[in-house]
DNA sequence: ATCTCAAAAGACATTCTTGTCTTTTATAGA
DNA sequence: TCTATAAAAGACAAGAATGTCTTTTGAGAT
C-alpha cells in the first residue's frame, strides 16, 4: 500500500473532529474510534501525536476530548504523512538503487521525478480545509467507513 | 517507502543476471548476493519466486545458477511489483477511505486517479529491456549498490 | 478533598516483512 | 556410483507496524 494505516487513521481522525466540531466542542476518542471503526488505543496514540504536533487540541478529564485549533484546517496531507512516519517517500530512489540522484540518475530517475513532484504538490496543497470544502454528499460516511 | 525491499531486490537481481549473462551463461546466487550486498538467503527466495513465475531460469547442481529466458527482458516493473507482493497499490483508495470508487469518490479521487494512472503506465511500460537500453554509464554500479 | 471522567503513557501481544541457518533435491563430472 | 556443487525448501529469528490492556495524569463536578 502506498500509505500506512496510521496515516489513514490520522487523516480520518482529524476529518472527523473537524466535521463534528460544528455540533460539539469536544469529541471523545471513544466516539471517534467507534464511528471510524478503528482500533481505539491505537488511534489514541495517533491522535496524541497530532496534538503534540499542534494539529489538534485536547483536554483531559471531565468534559475533555479532542477539538480543532488554529492549525487544524490548514494541515496538509503531507504534514500528516510526515507525522505518521511515512517519510522518505519523496527521498529515496523508487527503484531502490541507492546511488541515485540528479547527478547520477537511475534509468527511470527523470520520469519518476516528475511523477513524484506531482504527488508532492498534490499532497502539500491539499489541506483538511480543502478536503472539506469539496463537500461530497457522503463524505462523512466515507470517512466513517473502515479502511 | 513506496515499494518494498523485496521489490528492489527482485529488480536488481534480474538486472544483474541480465547484464552478466553476456559474460557467462549461469550466474550463481552467491555472486549476486555478494555484488548487490543483499542478504543471500532472502534474495534466494525472491529469485526462486521469479523462476516460478517464469521470469528467470535456474538450474540446480554443478554448473547451475540463474539465467535469463524468453520472458526476462520483457518483464515489466509492474510484474515484479506484483510478484513481490506490493499489489493493491493501484486498487485501494490512497486516503484509505474504503467506500471510495468512481461512483462514490473521495474528495481527492479524481486527482489521485490521474496520478495513479500515470504511475501505472510508467511501471507497466518499463521493462528490464527498457532499463538496460538506457545504458547509463554507471548503471551496473548503481544496481550493485546497497539500497 | 474526593469522585468521575477522559486523554496520556507504558507494558505487552500480534502480525507482517525481512533476514538467517539447516536440510533436501537435482545436476554435472569423475 | 560417488562426490561436489548449487538451487529449493523448511524451520526459525529479528524488526517494524499494528493492535490491546492497564496504569497514570489532569481536569471538572460534587
Amino acid at each position: 500500500m502506498i500509505f500506512s494505516k496510521s496515516f489513514g487513521y490520522a487523516l480520518r481522525g482529524v476529518l472527523y473532529v473537524a466535521i463534528m466540531t460544528e455540533e460539539k466542542q469536544k469529541i471523545q476518542l471513544d466516539e471517534i474510534a467507534e464511528k471510524l471503526t478503528v482500533p481505539r488505543y491505537f488511534l489514541g496514540k495517533i491522535m496524541n501525536k497530532l496534538v503534540k504536533e499542534g494539529i489538534l487540541a485536547s483536554e483531559k478529564g471531565h468534559k475533555g476530548g479532542f477539538s480543532i485549533n488554529d492549525n487544524t484546517m490548514q494541515t496538509s496531507l503531507l504534514k500528516l504523512i510526515k507525522i505518521t512516519g511515512d517519510n522518505e517517500m519523496f527521498d529515496s530512489c523508487v527503484l531502490r538503487l541507492r546511488k541515485c540522484n540528479s547527478k547520477n540518475p537511475c534509468p527511470l530517475h527523470h520520469e519518476i521525478e516528475t511523477l513524484r513532484n506531482q504527488w508532492h504538490k498534490l499532497l502539500a496543497e491539499t489541506t483538511v480545509n480543502e478536503l472539506m470544502k469539496k463537500d461530497q454528499p457522503d463524505f462523512i460516511k466515507s470517512i466513517a467507513t473502515i479502511a
